[in-house]
DNA sequence: CGCCAGATTGACT
DNA sequence: GTCAATCTGGCGG
């Protein structure tokens, strides 16, 4: 994984992540879950990106490609990876994931960060050069991708931006 | 500083 | 199916 991976267009990088594996170090273990269910975010075009409003959440999405992205809703935190050139705001949200070499639950994007233990301190620190999360390629990718719209959105795209590994059981919804 | 909406979750009618 | 807990960040005063 390097840089060129994040520096596309938020829906290519949604797609592409799915399947691969996130890796997170806790203490030296490493907690791996597959990636099930992303949605794509894009700039203050996209009503219901962040990056409509003015502050933090959309600086950082104009930050470096694989910058982590770590948003508060409803007090859950939800991680997303920073996608294209810098200056231009896009990210990818990771909705999903299927735990490979621990228990607990992924499907939901409150639910897995609670899984993955990971909160606030990691918004901002990016994927790329940080041990504690990783992103790491799996072996087969055969398997059909679904999309629809996003979930939980008020005002969404005219085009479906949520993308999900079809028939996989940790998938926040069908 | 107070108000309010929100990319959610879980409990309950 | 409905609904409220709970908190962060943006924005107005």
């Amino acid at each position: 994984m390097d840089k060129n991976f994040f520096n596309r267009e938020a829906d290519v990088v949604a797609r592409d992540l799915l399947g691969r594996v996130i890796v997170r170090n806790i203490e030296g273990k490493e907690l791996k879950a597959k990636i099930v269910e992303t949605e794509a975010y894009f700039d203050e075009n996209d009503p219901a990106s962040r990056a409509c409003q003015n502050g933090d959440l959309r600086e950082t999405m104009m930050m470096e490609p694989g910058t982590i992205l770590v948003y508060g809703v409803h007090n859950n935190w939800l991680i997303n990876f920073v996608t294209g050139n810098i200056g231009k705001a896009s990210a990818v949200l990771i909705r999903a994931i299927e735990p490979l070499n621990f228990e607990g639950k992924g499907n939901g994007p409150g639910l897995l960060t609670k899984s993955l233990e990971i909160d606030k301190i990691y918004h901002k620190k990016n994927v790329l050069d940080n041990g504690k999360i990783k992103i790491e390629s799996y072996g087969d990718n055969l398997f059909e991708i679904s999309k629809s719209f996003r979930i939980g959105v008020t005002k969404d795209l005219e085009t479906p931006m949520r993308f999900y590994i079809q028939d996989n059981k940790f998938v926040s919804r069908k």
